[in-house]
DNA sequence: AGAAAACAAGAGCATCGCTCTCGTTTGTTG
DNA sequence: CAACAAACGAGAGCGATGCTCTTGTTTTCT
């Protein structure tokens, strides 16, 4: 897996981080419609045809800012979910990531916008994001499982027809022990509510109609917390 | 207001119709994205630089497409919630609306993305576009101010603090009657969540997690109206 | 040492948004 | 009705994009 000592090898990977990390912060400066190969190419000093060397295209870079991106988050959350020390407090745990969350968009919101806004490149997004995607929602659903195994019920939950456990049974079994059908479909549920806000809050929408952005998020966040039946 | 009847005031209205099917149906194919002003006028048989004596910019042409798109899913939005015969029949009338967007989403999913995606011009969207998007918004807030006059109560509802009631105050008094705050937040919670699961599905966030998407989005939106406390 | 692979650079293609100019058509006004 | 002004359409052109192809050089492997 590693890559051989050569001297070529090494600049190689040298070169692909130095474009990565110009690709990610012309990401954050112009956004990605804006991004482009040439530019990085004269930043770098060098022709634009040699970047194809080393990302068959822009989309290839592209992706590979979304998978990165993903990363950081999925990194991101969990270091904030661990830095809860007493980890029976399931409350707690869902509001660190859920803030953390918010905080990496806002801080980064052309790079949310690049993961969970419109899909800019032809439209089915690579394989290679899906792995990378599923550590965020994985990580909610762990903590929904702990809660549940610790004798959680969600609240105020409708009955979940048989139809609806088969829709949901890939989300409902990913983790094990498996959670139960009421409490996957509030856990789906509150990730939507999750996503929505922090979109919905992003892309302008709340403009004018949400005075405090943070004060109202985090009131959503509780609510949800209730809806989980977490603490 | 109308325009004069002069002949080139018709043709000139007639080719903005033109231009605007046309970028509508290019909107439809290739996405946001690839719609060309070049193209556009290679369609119609005129050249490229004739398009900007109707649209001053690319840009210009999008935020049209955004208007109309909000006014098409606001006027189906409005229709579905009319249909409903029973008035009184508040859970009826949310599930009718949350479908119709559901249904309006997948049968044009570039527009939805150009309404609800990542704003893909500069960064703010022009202020045309706000107006005609608090239409769906309103009804939403419609729905559940009628509920609550009927004596609705939010199920499992947490309390809200001054400060959030202040952060959501020009959405709880936009309507009058005015809307209580456990309400508003209730409703903004559900607005998040329901565009927030339509965009997580549209965006391929879905993938392999939910096999039915049609099943669970019926679930989550029974789920949302019973914490909405509809009937 | 020689063959093979990787590399960098440059020219070039097709496309794009947009601007400017130049005739032509239409509408308005004296 | 004639003259002027405004709107219009077409074309050329600018700067920029993603990407490809060729050509010559450097590094690696056998």
């Amino acid at each position: 897996m590693s890559a051989p000592r050569t001297a070529r090898a090494i600049a190689r990977a040298e070169l692909t981080r130095a474009i990565l990390d110009l690709a990610g912060h012309q990401l954050a400066e112009v956004g990605p419609a804006a991004l482009s190969v040439r530019r990085i190419a004269r930043e770098l000093d060098m022709a634009s045809s040699a970047v194809y060397r080393y990302f068959p295209s822009r989309d290839a870079l592209l992706t590979a800012l979304i998978v990165e991106g993903y990363d950081d988050l999925g990194g991101r959350a969990e270091a904030a979910d661990s830095a809860v020390d007493d980890r029976a407090d399931h409350a707690a745990r869902w509001r660190a990531v859920a803030h953390t969350v918010h905080d990496w968009a806002r801080e980064q919101p052309h790079r949310y916008a690049l993961l969970y806004g419109s899909p800019v490149p032809g439209y089915a997004a690579p394989q290679d994001t899906v792995t990378p995607a599923t550590r965020i929602t994985g990580l909610l659903l762990a903590i929904v499982r702990d809660a549940e195994q610790a004798g959680v019920h969600p609240a105020g939950v409708l009955p979940v027809p048989p139809v609806e456990a088969a829709a949901v049974q890939p989300v409902a079994t990913m983790l094990s022990p498996a959670v139960s059908d009421e409490m996957t479909v509030r856990a789906l549920t509150a990730w939507a509510t999750l996503f929505g806000h922090i979109s919905l809050e992003l892309f302008g929408h709340m403009h004018r109609g949400v005075l405090d952005y943070d004060v109202h998020f985090a009131q959503v966040v509780d609510q949800v917390a209730a809806d989980l039946g977490l603490a």
